[in-house]
DNA sequence: CTGCGCTGGTTGCGATATGGAACCAAGTGT
DNA sequence: ACACTTGGTTCCATATCGCAACCAGCGCAG
């Protein structure tokens, strides 16, 4: 596919890929750490790693611990993923409704301050409208499409 | 699920939802439109715009044209999803190469520039590292998980 | 060093999601 | 009036997923 977004999806686009970069990002390492976490089968687990890891979003590792088992760690570009996170959690706690369980924040650890929501900005800093955001295709066709609104 | 990214992935988690907002987003309205522009099979179509619809991202509304046919289009919900689609295709575009297929990019209309990376920020504005981030459930354990780095 | 449970899988099986093609009623263009 | 488009639905083959069983290599207690 050409498009930027299907690319990503390609990499990231199952419903675990991204609850496994997740939990890797609040300190998962193990296998049995994100099959207890996630509540997933061992071999969609084991297909779902192995995938990240030729994806080139995890990587495994030597145990941080001393044991022998390696661990899955993030690469960069894993950890780069943060603000697709950051912006999903964010209309999760603002769109859907939390029936019993307890809602999950993120923030800034120093304050202990909910995190502002993540919104595109001009290069100046200003926040923008959805109005004010296009696409285009590079080397092509010179069209430009504007964003909902 | 109790977290925020997964109640999130349970409305657009699917493999071809944010695609279909995407176009959404780009001014498909029409099911021939999406169609057309996913290569997506018909009755796939049909049950993902219907899942959309149902949890309240598009709705169905009378044609814009005049024509009998009835047009998706996003609600506010929908249209929020922006940043979630933003972020992810400033990911691929950075980290996944395009082999083939033209480069698409996110531009401010007003200027023609690439939008700069959406990142998160503190409350005064200021870009935060991701080590400075962490996740709380409330109401429950203060836990607090750091992101990775 | 010897069991015995834990870890990180793999394999087989049934259920669900997906793609492809055929079909169809209603809408639209000429 | 007639052909073609649109927005589906249905049937079928394949791919993916969860569940359970199984298994080799670790690791800890004694």
């Amino acid at each position: 596919m050409q498009c930027s977004i299907a690319r990503s999806l390609e990499l990231v686009g199952s419903w675990w890929s991204l609850l496994i970069i997740r939990d890797a990002m609040m300190g998962a390492r193990r296998f049995k750490h994100f099959e207890r976490s996630l509540g997933i089968a061992k071999n969609t687990l084991s297909a779902r790693l192995a995938q990240l890891v030729e994806g080139g979003i995890l990587e495994k590792v030597e145990a941080s611990d001393g044991s022998a088992f390696d661990e899955y760690a993030l690469t960069d570009r894993g950890r780069e993923l943060a603000p697709v996170l950051i912006a999903l959690a964010q209309w999760g706690d603002k769109w859907v409704p939390h029936e019993q369980g307890p809602e999950t924040e993120m923030i800034d650890v120093a304050s202990g301050e909910q995190l502002p929501p993540i919104w595109p900005r001009r290069t100046n800093g200003e926040l923008m409208q959805l109005s004010e955001i296009g696409m285009r295709t590079r080397e092509r066709s010179p069209v430009q499409s504007r964003f909902g609104g």
